[in-house]
DNA sequence: CCGTCCGGCAAACAGTTGTTTACTGACTCC
DNA sequence: GGAGTCAGTAAACAACTGTTTGCCGGACGG
């Protein structure tokens, strides 16, 4: 038996677990997590309420659980579109493409991010925070290996990156609550641009 | 007596409506709109729940008049920061120093609309949208005017204005979050730096 | 001055909430 | 195979929720 298989017993409560997360996103479609009650929970999965106390704490514990999955499937994203070399107009496309994909592919992530990286639970903003800052460090590390970036200030690098994941954060933002196709596009369409805008300003960051 | 001069009657309706809206302002600071309750809310007044129903069908309602008020009174500043006419340097360094105020002296506004941005309740969203499209609107109107806006589209205007109008949320916000002085300058030093970036981006829009 | 209006009240309603308790029964491990 | 572990249970708890009802008493308008 390979080391990473799990008991009979283990594997329920993992799957239990997971179910609980899955019910717990649906939910928080139509409200946030200070809102949403244990019992709420439990009552989609099936389960007993008290059987919510075997996997997490509470709600706010459920939730710090949540932005883990929910950013850890971005980081495939972003590492995708920073491995990429190419022309800046590619790259740009490359992302807002990106982007695009992955709200289509995971919606309820994305607006649970969204939703709670101000919300009113304190220990799922601060993940939500530390985590985009990680997003940050990483960023600049790949923007700093690049040649248009000879001579900037590592603060200033830093900036840069910063500027890109807001942006990213706030283009998946406006897909979520994008109604049809033709509003998708017109987002799609502005972020180019911006981003387009940015690259601009950072060739000439240098000159005065 | 002036036409504006309140019976004794409606001045005192009012003065609760207010004392409604202030109690849920301030219970919104640790608390997203979709779990905020009436009661909650009547308690903190110091008046009968029923009572409530006499200014607002629900906590949604109540919700939207907040936006009202809160972004109300940013208005004003953006209006101030477009109207001053001088160096790109000094408007940004006004523009950041401006949203810093307006985060210090209103911080619990502020905090309801990042909040309530990408929150759980539909109709305060979108009350929220539609305003920030307001302000982007009128964003753009003013950079329309300006002579470095020359030979630019209507439609490459608008989407500069609608990054300037985001980047003010997002570094309010950010000023919203932060602990201490020290980390407040730190924000204000990166949106400097960001908006500069912009503006450089923006000179060279033109070129290639 | 008197009838009407109307903001606020107290009480009752049926549901809901989070949490604790003692329990069962299937899996685990020696 | 037998003892122990432990995910999930059912039931009870007090506390709370939004909403409706009928009523009061002071301001209003003629």
């Amino acid at each position: 038996m390979s080391s990473n298989t799990l008991g009979v017993r283990q594997a329920q409560k993992l799957k239990t677990r997971q179910a609980l997360l899955d019910a717990g996103l649906r939910l928080l479609e139509e409200q946030s997590l200070s809102s949403l009650g244990l019992r709420e929970v439990t009552r989609v999965v099936g389960v007993a309420p008290a059987a919510f106390y075997r996997h997490f704490r509470d709600m706010a514990d459920l939730g710090v659980a949540l932005v883990e999955e929910s950013l850890g499937s971005l980081h495939v994203v972003v590492r995708a579109v920073l491995a990429e070399q190419s022309e800046a107009e590619e790259v740009i496309d490359g992302s807002v493409d990106a982007v695009a994909e992955h709200v289509a592919l995971h919606p309820a992530h994305v607006r649970f991010i969204a939703r709670e990286r101000h919300g009113g639970v304190r220990a799922v903003r601060e993940a939500i925070g530390a985590e985009l800052d990680r997003f940050g460090d990483e960023v600049a590390e790949a923007l700093a290996a690049q040649e248009l970036s000879a001579g900037w200030s590592a603060g200033d690098v830093r900036m840069l990156a910063g500027l890109y994941v807001d942006h990213l954060v706030m283009t998946a933002s406006a897909f979520i609550e994008a109604a049809d196709a033709g509003e998708r596009r017109r987002i799609a369409d502005t972020a180019r641009r911006q981003l387009r805008l940015i690259s601009l300003g950072r060739r000439h960051w240098q000159d005065g």
